[in-house]
DNA sequence: TTTTAATTGAAATGATCATTTCGAAACTAC
DNA sequence: GTAGTTTCGAAATGATCATTTCAATTAAAA
């Protein structure tokens, strides 16, 4: 039998992130949470905390994946124009690969408990301030590339992209025909240009 | 004491609305909807059956108060343009007199369970395709009135839209700034001209 | 080797969960 | 009036909730 072996963290926190991922925060149980990660009861408080403050680390974790996937396609894009485009094609990818309809995890979070949890509500925040920010910073060099039209500023653009983005995630979640996705996107574009 | 007087069943609806609303499915008690609506345990499960038969209920009262406000508006607009103005304008009143955060109960509803429940998410389906086919019919009729352009088919256009009006009312639910909230909307509805 | 600290399993905590039961109370229809 | 039906309060069901406790186990530090 297993003695003082050491868990590997970011293992149980994918674990528990799939868990919370289906099954919402207020769905998913600590039992839930035992049986997915295979980590001790005792473990889990012993290395998270509590249910509430394991999730906050799942949130980060979750984010940073996102954040990462975003990095790596950025940086092999050219222009402001490559960068928004293959934004959007994360989140292209997102929905259909997500075939059982979970949605984001941090826009789920945000309907279900940024009302009901301060620490999840700041999470929240800064989540949105750090998106919305490096879109404003993405619309920002287009416009000065003159690739983008400065028929509003960055940031309202950003707003819009931001606002846009959640839709298309939201949409997703149960219409999946990638032609229509694709073409919404255009359309969400088109006021870019 | 009182002694069997029946019950206002919408006004019943009412209050188990507003705690769904507030606390989410998973997040409402069986005792929170005693509480709110003062009725006895024993006549919810005999009037409404379950939790779960009581929240599609719920939903319905919902969508109808939702649809009956479109409605009442859409009345008294004299042009397809009017009309798509006045839908986003009942979302801008929403968000701004959401003060605590609540967001759509639709929407939130879809993210927290329509993977869970296959009742909720049928109907949820149907609430879509509803909301979808309105918003076609009314950018079919801007098109032939020469408001709104051809570059899109009325379809895409309702699809456009919809996903817009999703991404507005989550946007909204940490982002309050109504003139911030009013650009977005204009530039959404750039498209369509 | 002994001490220290962490990890484990397993059980217990007490609260809360959705749902059911049941006899008493009270309205409606006869 | 009485019979039938519905509503009521209140308690009980048994399951599940998040969290704690604790002795036994084990690895690393002394």
């Amino acid at each position: 039998m297993p003695k003082t072996e050491t868990f590997d963290r970011n293992q149980v926190l994918q674990r528990a992130t799939e868990v919370f991922h289906l099954k919402g925060y207020n769905g998913t149980s600590m039992q839930d949470l035992v049986d997915a990660t295979t980590l001790n009861r005792s473990s889990i408080y012993n290395s998270f905390g509590s249910k509430l403050s394991m999730f906050l680390e799942v949130l980060s974790y979750y984010q940073s994946n996102v954040s990462g996937k975003i990095d790596g396609k950025l940086i092999h894009s050219h222009n402001a124009s490559d960068m928004v485009s293959a934004i959007f094609e994360i989140y292209i990818d997102d929905i259909l690969r997500d075939e059982d309809k979970k949605g984001c995890l941090i826009i789920n979070c945000k309907s279900e408990i940024t009302n009901q949890e301060p620490l999840i509500n700041s999470f929240i925040e800064k989540s949105q301030d750090r998106m919305t920010t490096m879109l404003e910073d993405i619309v920002c060099n287009g416009q000065m590339e003159k690739i983008f039209n400065q028929n509003q500023t960055a940031s309202q653009y950003a707003l819009y992209l931001f606002s846009s983005i959640q839709g298309l995630r939201m949409t997703g979640i149960i219409h999946k025909n990638e032609e229509d996705l694709r073409n919404l996107i255009q359309n969400i574009l088109k006021i870019l240009y």
